[in-house]
RNA sequence: GUGGCCGUGGUGUAGUGGUAACACAGGAGGUUGUGGUCCUCCCAUCGCGAGUUCGAUCCUCGUCGGUCACCCCA
């Protein structure tokens, strides 16, 4: 294809055509993807459908029916759920007002959403608890890097309406059935961190705590300490190691009933066999959050390398209530779909194989000859897709040779052949690909014989297993 | 948002202060009736902009993008 020729000042210069023709306006920059977006292209669809299917199948057998929320919420859905203190409203949000003046924001998660509908659609009026999935885009304005895009995709789960622990346990068991039947291994990392006031507290306790060791704590602490104090627990700063470590743990200030749920979910974990590690110091950033919180992360064979987490969620009992229901617990998790495709990729990369479902091969090729021919091939062809075929084309080609190429590239079993004299004589070719070995056919009678050489077909390769 | 490293065609790689080499992929063709081999040809002004210079893809700065760490998360 021959290159445009660049016009200077996208065009701007070209002088008014005489004649009515219309003037292109090149761009003078090519269009790129916007920072931290990425495409899925057509050769990584097989993996991304595989896990969505894969997921897809998990919630249906849980009974998890499908919700889609729009991407674009009010703003305040998230600054009152997610809360205004945490990174991702204070920083990381697409917040933007549209042309009619409401502050819109590209939703950063998917629970404050679906909560939304919940109270919208009256749910509180169908058999509790309500249990929905989906799968979709979220926005977060990061600096992005591997495994961290602006827009990435998550499969989220969400049950309403239920305060049971078992709810908490069996989630955590759909998430980690996910990851192994992807043959990922991962290991879960779980904490309570109370409701509002064995939480309440805690916090106070903890923030005693620090204030004794202020002096040996790093900036980014002392600032933690004053503002979200449950933060300092997240901190990786070598000199703060040692004060996080002999720092008092929430398990011991939880209040009778937390501490029970909590024991009951873990419970349920060991009845599960389902690897877990307390992780006292695991404690997420979003507010609405309480009792059970939990991550994923890959198991690493070599050092522990502390990766980022693959999937993560948690009870939230008063987000329904903050956003204006009546009070109603709920729980959920979402994972990461690129961070699971990253791995996955990586386990391709190192030589591993992963089970995807056999993609349905092409069974044969049409090729056609003189525009006569094609012209009866185009209609061939819709008989044969009709019948269920999976039968591919080159009519943009005219040459037998470059569709031949074609049907080559696709590894077809057969290519059928019309020309001009096959369409006098009221035949077709049948050329199998592998020895080469023509017959001629009448026409009339293709799609029986097809159906025939297809099935065979089969049948040995079902023999051969 | 802060700091380090990086930026040559679709991909993976060469290379030099005087306008770029190789492999693969892709396209066209080797006289519109036959594929997987072979042959020929085509496909990059070296992310973008500015500066230094007689002249830069190679030097400097900026910018954009990628990547890694921090932050935080999926």
């Amino acid at each position: 294809m021959p290159r445009k020729k660049k016009t200077d000042e996208d065009g701007e210069n070209i002088p008014a055509s005489s004649s009515a023709t219309i003037q292109l306006q090149t761009m003078s920059k090519t269009p790129q993807l916007v920072k931290g977006m990425k495409d899925i292209l057509p050769v990584d669809q097989e993996l991304w459908g595989h896990i969505r299917d894969t997921a897809t199948k998990i919630a249906t057998q849980y009974g998890f029916g499908r919700i889609d929320t729009p991407i674009v919420e009010s703003t305040t859905l998230f600054t009152h759920s997610v809360g205004k203190q945490t990174d991702i409203v204070e920083k990381e949000m697409y917040t933007f007002e549209d042309q009619g003046g409401d502050n819109l924001t590209l939703r950063p998660e998917f629970t404050a959403g679906i909560a939304r509908a919940y109270i919208e659609h009256g749910m509180l009026n169908m058999p509790q608890p309500i249990k929905v999935f989906t799968i979709g885009p979220l926005f977060r304005h990061e600096k992005p890097q591997a495994d961290r895009y602006r827009q990435h995709h998550q499969f989220d789960c969400e049950v309403i309406g239920e305060a049971n622990p078992a709810v908490d346990a069996q989630l955590i068991l759909m998430a980690f059935k996910l990851y192994k039947t992807l043959s990922l291994p991962v290991i879960l990392h779980i904490n309570s961190i109370g409701c509002l006031s064995c939480r309440g507290t805690y916090r106070e306790v903890l923030a005693e705590y620090y204030r004794t060791k202020r002096s040996q704590i790093c900036e980014d602490c002392k600032r933690r300490l004053l503002k979200n104090p449950l933060r300092l627990l997240d901190c990786k700063e070598e000199q703060c190691q040692p004060i996080k470590a002999g720092a008092p743990q929430i398990i011991d200030y939880l209040c009778e009933e937390c501490k029970s749920h909590f024991e009951k979910v873990l419970e349920f974990l060991d009845v599960l066999e389902i690897p877990y590690s307390l992780n006292s110091h695991l404690v997420r950033g979003f507010d609405y959050y309480t009792r059970t919180v939990f991550e994923f992360y890959l198991l690493q064979n070599d050092e522990d390398t502390p990766s980022l987490a693959l999937g993560g969620g948690g009870r939230y009992d008063n987000l329904v209530e903050v956003l204006g229901g009546r009070p109603t617990p709920g729980c959920g998790f979402g994972l990461g779909i690129e961070r699971i495709v990253n791995r996955l990729k990586q386990v391709l990369h190192d030589g591993g194989e992963i089970a995807l479902p056999p993609h349905a091969p092409v069974d044969m090729f049409l090729a056609q000859l003189g525009e006569q021919a094609k012209r009866q091939a185009m209609v061939l062809f819709e008989d044969l897709v009709t019948e269920g075929f999976a039968v591919a084309e080159g009519f943009v080609k005219d040459s037998l040779k470059a569709q031949l190429e074609l049907a080559n590239k696709l590894n077809v079993r057969f290519t059928l052949i019309l020309g001009q004299k096959e369409l006098l004589d009221g035949t077709i070719i049948i050329r199998n690909m592998e020895g080469g070995e023509q017959e001629v056919v009448d026409i009339k009678k293709i799609i029986p014989i097809l159906k025939k050489k297809i099935e065979s077909v089969s049948e040995d390769s079902y023999l051969n297993l």
